[in-house]
DNA sequence: GACCCTCCCCTTAGGGGAGGGTC
DNA sequence: GACCCTCCCCTTAGGGGAGGGTC
């Protein structure tokens, strides 16, 4: 067997780059004796540390981790470094396992939008809901994402913006309950454990896609149709963003849908 | 409501730095008017582009991929992307289950080695174990590295050094049986799935602690106490390294157990 | 005094040359 | 011709200055 290795016969051998076993030289992994050529030579002695590094390179250690670790090897330094590991990926895990709620909720979110009618007027009964809520004021669509975001600041975890399981904004109704006031009264986020309550109950329900501009001309059909029916409105309108400028550009996409309680 | 943002507001919005929301334009994923005075002055159109910015960063998609979303979002590439994402959390989590599996497996292995007694001859009842083996003849611990790799190299996978559930060599006897002969004959790694088998029956052992050089006055003690048995040996003994040098520099804590299967 | 500006250097773990010598 | 050597530049997502201007 031979008794040393040249650089590119260790790479070989670990299946990496001659860089990479440069690299942990200059890191002080590894510190192999030269040739009269200059040639690096690894003699059988400096294996082992190879496999040590393949190895806890492979559970994700940094090098600086592994340097330390070759310096001050013993049983319970071993230990203490899996079970450090072993931490990591449990926790690792966990948070995983929330995003993937989250991305699949997500997507369930927007795959939803896409299945009811648009412009049609539905009765729905609807549970009590809870949201964060942010009570100020405003008129232009761009003015939200501010309060969004500062409603975000609160609730950090688990809300989000593309495909949220509900972002959206009360609508002003003019006191003769005819049509919109000008501007909207707050915005919102659905949150279970969210402090404001939307009361359940029945509601009209009306989704259209493009501009949020419809909103007041949408809003009055609603109104009209409860007319019909005789019902009443029982407080202001809601106006729910299903997918709108962050997540499609093109405007034809946007979805929004209005929702009334009524009585 | 303002309806420009200073930098700094911003970076406090969102709890970054302003380093990362100048890089985020320098990266193009947001274009801030300036002020007569060079300010960056973020209008109210340009923050939906920070929470998506916030949104997808959280799910840990790379900045380039986000600026190309930016540039083209539907409702299709939207989901596209979050479908990617789902798979990429699935597949880190297999992965992730797998080196837990693993870690901990290490971490048992180690402990195990701490708990029986040294230098006392046992008497096992071992079932039949499966390895890799390289059956190349070799005479220093050193060489054995070398043979191990080798031996990765073909079950990348599941293999490992630190806290290996058996790493081993073939300690050839001597004809007359009443020692060892010069030098080793194997090198191999216990693994369910390998190709050669260890025939199963029963086996003396014992372990002990320090260099691996007391293997041959400890295995001669196993044949004087296999004879006093009335019991003889079956084939060449087997030497496992529990703990050697890839765990602990201190040679006191190194572990070795020799197994001799007898009839 | 707090905030903003533009350089510029630094971090991980190497990968990919260039230019020159060695087997 | 294949292999080795030593620079040197490049990548992600910013963080941390320095030196100078602005609110």
């Amino acid at each position: 067997m031979q008794s040393t290795f040249k650089i590119g016969e260790l790479a070989k051998l670990y299946g990496i780059g001659t860089d990479a076993i440069r690299y942990y030289e200059e890191q002080g992994l590894i510190t192999p004796q030269r040739g009269e050529n200059g040639y690096r030579r690894y003699s059988i002695r400096d294996i082992w540390r190879m496999n040590v590094i393949r190895d806890l390179r492979g559970l994700g250690f940094p090098l600086e981790r592994i340097r330390a670790y070759l310096e001050e090897r013993s049983v319970e330094s071993t230990l203490q470094l899996l079970d450090e590991e072993l931490d990591a990926i449990d926790e690792r895990i966990v948070q995983l396992g929330r995003q993937r709620a989250n991305v699949q909720s997500r997507i369930k979110t927007i795959q939803n939008s896409q299945t009811r009618p648009f412009g049609v007027v539905e009765t729905l009964s609807l549970p009590t809901r809870f949201c964060h809520e942010i009570a100020q004021p405003f008129t232009t669509d761009e003015e939200m994402d501010v309060l969004i975001k500062q409603l975000l600041n609160q609730g950090r975890e688990r809300l989000y913006i593309i495909g949220s399981a509900g972002i959206g904004a009360r609508v002003k109704l003019r006191p003769d309950g005819k049509g919109r006031a000008e501007g909207y009264a707050s915005a919102f986020i659905l949150d279970d454990e969210g402090p404001v309550a939307l009361p359940g109950g029945q509601y009209l329900a009306l989704r259209y896609t493009g501009s949020t501009r419809q909103t007041a001309q949408y809003l009055s059909a609603m109104l009209r149709q409860a007319e019909v029916q005789g019902l009443r409105p029982a407080e202001d309108a809601l106006e729910f963003v299903w997918i709108d400028i962050h997540e499609a550009s093109d405007i034809s996409e946007h979805i929004t849908e209005l929702q009334l309680r009524v009585e």
